[in-house]
RNA sequence: GGCCACGUAGCCAAGUGGUAAGGCAGAGGUCUGCAAAACCUCCAUCACGGGUUCGAUUCCCGUCGUGGCCUCCA
């Protein structure tokens, strides 16, 4: 599998012949798999489709690299991401709330849990959270400085020596001159350069009020913002791991400085590959708390299904930017609605296809949509041509079908590479569905049809009003057919004659 | 001001030095009592202007436009 570096501005195999990597169940030299580490979310504020987006692309790729039928046959990935719940956004937040910032914090982080499950996003095998991380955080800060890599101040700060790295800003590309013409700092910290960055934050001189602090050889503080990922990537996957990943917007400052950090302490190069994702914007806009266009997670599930939401995010490749418009969002949707029908079962049992298994699934066929399929996510994951092979997939499938062919063997072909891309194509139950719908209008629909219906639940009187129509089909009574069937389209019921008869389902 | 991406059909969006995937929408057809779903067919010369090349949408330069970063951000 190939990846586009943001190091190198190349696509890097992933797998290098001088690093073999081990295979499921197996171990490495150092004792790991592949080793990846994902920059998460400061949970000052709800999650919005931006955070989703990422989460996702790097839940695909997680999926991917773990799933039996690439061609490495599965990986053994350490997947990690960090929440940085100790940060200025976070405290001045909660002082806004007059919270603790902790406490602030901790509910976030179970929001978002919460909504990464209803995402369908797989649980990282370690979450470090910055607050549970303090000693390697010092420890880290500690060896910088012993190196002459950081140095502290008399009011107690620590600051990262950026002269004294020979390459700082090789990841983002800048060099020192262009950034620093860039800076809009005042100069009153005790900084040596102006593009020093804080490892440690003593408190404020007017007092740390509701901050948290905790001891270090520097005097009551905090962690600064970059130094969290340094230390805890190399505590959970060592000194150099495979993948770091992250928004395109972490690319500078967040990453050049992780970079500056880590390998400054270790003297080791502390990514192989870097790997960012586009950033999500609304109606062609950039979603920011200004322009009010920030769609939250919970406003995004509370609109389109996961697997619309998830479709829409890898039918564009994830290091371009995405917008999110209603109409692509209805597309996604519909989308999602192709891939569904596809997977319903062939027809009755008992109406046995003639045809053997793969017969009549026309010129392509499964092992075809898997080579293309597999091709496409080898290329740096490039999972809108691995949907389209999916969607060719469906065509043959519904042919084949049409024609009376098996395609059980196709139908699970698709729901394996829909799951690898984390799409689950559960539509949720119609019955379920139809419980929230207002029950006091269908019998009243029932009544005006003259339907009798023991049972007063939705979903039985739409069965009573459906036989009612079968019933009136069959004396050839179209006109009261189609009223029942006109009807319940207004009520939000949507009906397909299928051979084994009518079906209803739930307009979403 | 500095750095960097991108500009493909009505919309979303892949991709390639030799005339362009897929999804949504639309048109016609098959099926259907009529629909729906499904299937078949149709629907772009790739922002604009130069250049390199036998040939460019794909490479180079410029223009315009959009977006990102340079300060917090997935």
């Amino acid at each position: 599998m190939k990846l586009y570096d943001t190091l190198t501005g190349t696509l890097q195999p992933l797998l290098r012949s001088d690093s073999p990597l081990p295979r499921p169940g197996e171990r490495g030299p150092g004792g790991e798999g592949l080793r990846m580490y994902v920059c998460g979310v400061t949970p000052y504020a709800e999650s919005h489709i931006g955070h989703a987006m990422s989460a996702i692309v790097y839940d695909v790729l997680v999926r991917y690299l773990r799933w039996p039928g690439n061609p490495a046959g599965g990986l053994d990935v350490t997947y990690v991401s960090n929440y940085t719940d100790v940060d200025d956004k976070l405290i001045d937040r909660a002082a806004e709330l007059r919270v603790d910032a902790l406490a602030l914090a901790e509910q976030q982080i179970a929001l978002w849990e919460q909504q990464q499950h209803a995402l369908n996003l797989l649980p990282p095998d370690v979450r470090p959270r910055v607050t549970r991380e303090i000693p390697a955080i010092v420890a880290l800060i500690e060896r910088l400085v012993a190196g002459g890599h950081a140095y502290a101040t008399l009011a107690g700060d620590v600051y990262f020596r950026v002269r004294a790295d020979a390459d700082y800003g090789k990841l983002s590309h800048r060099n020192i001159d262009d950034l620093r013409a860039g800076t809009r700092f005042d100069v009153k910290e005790q900084k040596e350069f102006p593009l020093d960055f804080a490892l440690w934050k003593a408190p404020p001189p007017e007092g740390a009020a509701g901050e948290p602090q905790w001891d270090s050889p520097w005097g009551l503080g905090r962690p600064g913002w970059h130094i969290e990922c340094s230390a805890m990537a190399q505590r959970y996957l060592g000194d150099s791991i495979d993948i770091h990943g992250g928004g395109l917007d972490l690319v500078f400052p967040h990453h050049e400085n992780e970079i500056a950090q880590s390998e400054s302490a270790t003297a080791r190069p502390f990514a192989r590959i870097w790997m960012h994702n586009g950033l999500v914007q609304r109606d062609g806009e950039k979603m920011s708390k200004s322009l009010g266009n920030v769609v939250t997670v919970a406003d995004a599930l509370a609109r389109w299904s996961p697997d619309a939401l998830r479709l829409f995010v890898l039918n564009s490749h994830y290091r371009s930017p995405n917008n999110v418009t209603d109409e692509a969002m209805a597309a996604a949707t519909r989308a999602v609605g192709r891939l569904q029908v596809a997977l319903r079962p062939a027809g009755p049992a008992g109406s046995a296809s003639p045809l053997p298994p793969g017969e009549g699934l026309g010129v392509r066929g499964p092992a075809d949509t898997r080579a293309c399929f597999v091709a496409a996510l080898e290329d740096d994951l490039n999972t809108a041509q691995a949907l389209a092979a999916l969607f060719d997939l469906v065509r043959d499938i519904n042919r084949a079908r049409a024609e009376g062919a098996d395609v059980a063997e196709a139908q699970s072909h698709l729901r394996e590479l829909a799951g690898v891309l984390g799409l689950t194509l559960d539509a949720p139950s119609d019955v379920d569905a139809s419980a929230t719908l207002d029950a006091a209008q269908f019998s009243k629909l029932a009544k005006q049809h003259a339907v009798a219906c023991g049972d007063p639940d939705v979903a039985s009187t739409i069965d009573a009003l459906l036989a009612a129509r079968t019933g009136a089909r069959a004396a050839r009574d179209f006109a009261r057919a189609d009223a029942i069937r006109a009807d319940l389209a207004a009520a939000g019921i949507d009906i397909e004659d299928t051979p084994e008869g009518p079906r209803w389902s739930v307009r979403r």
